[in-house]
DNA sequence: TCTGGGGTCCTAGGACCC
DNA sequence: TCTGGGGTCCTAGGACCC
């Protein structure tokens, strides 16, 4: 046998839920919802439920209050992000102390892992204890010849199990399945290409590439049926990630109707995000205000600004966008987004696949 | 059932320039 | 006189991910 490279794809189960475990052990075994505030009164949605939680049919996005009526029992917890942040970053110190390991994390329970093994089910067996040892949480390991590939493949081996997909077995155990199981096709894309005749992902896989330019333009239809066929880059990448901008949102609790409450809620959020980005001492080159109107329709206002604007003229810009909200209209989000100029040896986005870090 | 908050990237179309 | 063609920048919006 042969060393050769190999990609895996790490998952923890239900991470958030098993953090909120293992610091309160007398929820083991009880349906946990983690959310918003952990009130269900409040507007906001559930971020993970345990297993426990998940039988009777809750699931990550499902608003709090509808959660908390499918289950009467369920014990609900605020989000606390520093103490998944921590967790998380124990597991990608025990993955990157892995021998050759390259590590590209992304998100807070998810990293690639580039590995060059003979026997790869061996090397994730042993990341699986690994991990267990010293965080106490459990993990599923893809394994395969691409970063599709690795990353579909975990799925099969939930919970903390491991499976391998390569070339040789993408269509066998992926080909009859719905389009929208693939990484970066959700329920919009897998309606278009339904309507172009494509239902699996044998289907998309067999499409000509070409085909899909004229819906889809002329990156994102090739790389659609790149995804069919479970193809792409093997590299795992980690370079640093750097930040393209940061932002902040609120829901409000009751819609806003006051242009002084419009103006306060900007001036806050202006602030908080102007504290991210002096963090990182890096110049603002744009502003996007997001209002939602309710019931819920959501309209973005963007501009680009000078670099050399300072915090002051920053904040009196964000305040012009407010400007172009309609009088009148209930709102119930706001949010704005700074973008900043990138170092010029930051890491550029080497897969299509959109939100992956 | 009624929809959070933090991100990334792609595309269409208008403005502007030559 | 009512109108070309190409390039680039900017804004708005859409889609996806965790």
């Amino acid at each position: 046998m042969n060393s050769i490279p190999w990609v895996l794809h790490v998952d923890l189960d239900q991470f958030i839920a098993a953090v909120e475990v293992l610091r309160h052990p007398e929820l083991a075994g009880k349906p946990v919802i983690v959310g918003g505030r952990g009130d269900p009164t409040e507007r906001a949605v559930v971020s993970t439920a345990s297993y426990e939680a998940r039988a009777f049919g809750v699931g990550s996005g499902m608003p709090l209050r509808i959660a908390a009526r499918k289950v009467p029992d369920a014990v609900l917890l605020p989000v606390d992000a520093e103490a998944y942040l921590e967790a998380s970053e124990n597991v990608m110190a025990t993955l990157r102390a892995q021998p050759g390991a390259v590590v590209q994390v992304l998100g807070w329970d998810e990293a690639f892992v580039g590995i060059t093994a003979e026997d790869p089910e061996a090397y994730a067996r042993q990341i699986q204890v690994a991990v267990l040892e010293r965080t106490q949480l459990h993990c599923s390991v893809g394994i395969g010849d691409t970063l599709v590939r690795a990353k579909n493949a975990t799925d099969f081996g939930k919970p903390a199990g491991v499976f391998r997909l390569t070339k040789e077995n993408w269509l066998d155990v992926m080909g009859a399945k719905p389009t929208k199981e693939l990484w970066g096709v959700g329920n919009k894309i897998s309606g278009r290409l339904a309507k172009l005749g494509i239902q699996t992902v044998a289907e998309l896989a067999a499409a000509d590439p070409q085909s899909l330019v004229p819906e889809f333009g002329p990156k994102m239809g090739p790389w659609y049926a790149s995804l069919g066929r479970g193809d792409g880059s093997s590299t795992v990448d980690d370079t640093p990630w750097v930040a393209r901008g940061h932002s902040r949102e609120t829901t409000f609790q009751s819609n806003l109707t006051e242009p002084s409450q419009i103006h306060d809620a900007v001036t806050q959020l202006a602030g908080d995000v102007l504290k991210d980005v002096a963090a990182e001492g890096r110049p603002v080159i744009g502003l996007t205000l997001k209002v939602r109107y309710a019931p819920f329709t959501t309209k973005t206002h963007a501009r680009k600004i000078p670099e050399t604007f300072d915090r002051d003229e920053v904040l009196a810009r964000a305040l012009d966008l407010a400007g172009a909200i309609e009088a009148g209209r209930p709102i119930r989000l706001l949010g704005l987004r700074a973008e900043m100029a990138m170092p010029d040896d930051a890491r550029k986005g080497h897969t299509p696949t959109r939100g992956g870090w």
